[in-house]
DNA sequence: GCCGTTTTTACAAAATCTTTACAACTCCGC
DNA sequence: GCGGAGTTGTAAAGATTTTGTAAAAACGGC
């Protein structure tokens, strides 16, 4: 057996030099070790990541992790941000960057580098 | 059933260090011991063990393992996978995991786990 | 009918998600 | 600099959803 077996997505993945998120078969590894997330945190993970570089505002991110719900106005997003960023340990900071009233941004690794001015472009749709 | 005619690619297996299942005659063995499963039981496992390292659906083990009955919602499945982890025993947890809000993933036996930094272990509940 | 297997049922337990209540922080005009 | 309005961060509690189990009922072949 073994034809492409439908569950299976084609392994897609993002990677830089500590993580590694493999989108099709929803595994995520941090320096080495694997790391569990709950389904929203890869969700919300995943997303970010496959716009790494972006940012990505708040809306878009209830919208496609939480369904259409716009209509969530608790610290949901934060909650989930936040449970996401722990454990990323310590490299959270680099990572996930919060875009003040905006959204948020995941930014792959890079070695030494500093905060970006402000306000920057491409948001990805909302 | 039985009698696995030569037409089955009865060669077709699967093997590790503590366990071994054949698909061409159904037959399991662990640790030498040669494991007794029902239809079904062994039906589940091969579905497992074939895909072995992906995660696998309920939904997904419901349809082929149970027919196309989609959205049966007793406890069928789970009751079927606790049997089969009481037959495995003491591995059960090392090969059989539950991933939370998807279904199950079979994983290889893998020697000892100590050459790792941030523990955990399998990937995202997704 | 008997017996082994499979499915249901009915809860218990566990895991995850959401809400709440504040604290902390940003932005911006004064 | 200061202060206020608005935004985000946290911890803890509350809800909800999903999975685990045990026991009993339903099947099916002999």
């Amino acid at each position: 057996m073994e034809l492409a077996p439908t569950f299976v997505n084609s392994s897609e993945s993002y990677r830089d030099a500590h993580l590694e998120v493999d989108f099709g078969h929803k595994t995520v590894v941090l320096d080495a070790g694997h790391l569990v997330l709950t389904r929203k945190e890869f969700e919300l993970l995943a997303m970010l990541v496959q716009h790494a570089g972006d940012i990505i505002p708040r809306e878009t991110l209830l919208q496609r992790v939480w369904g259409y719900s716009r209509e969530i106005r608790t610290r949901t997003l934060d909650v989930h941000i936040r449970r996401l960023r722990r454990k990323l340990g310590a490299y959270s900071g680099q990572y996930i960057e919060t875009i003040f009233g905006i959204g948020y941004r995941f930014q792959p690794f890079r070695s030494a580098r500093h905060l970006q001015p402000r306000l920057s472009q491409f948001a990805i749709g909302a």
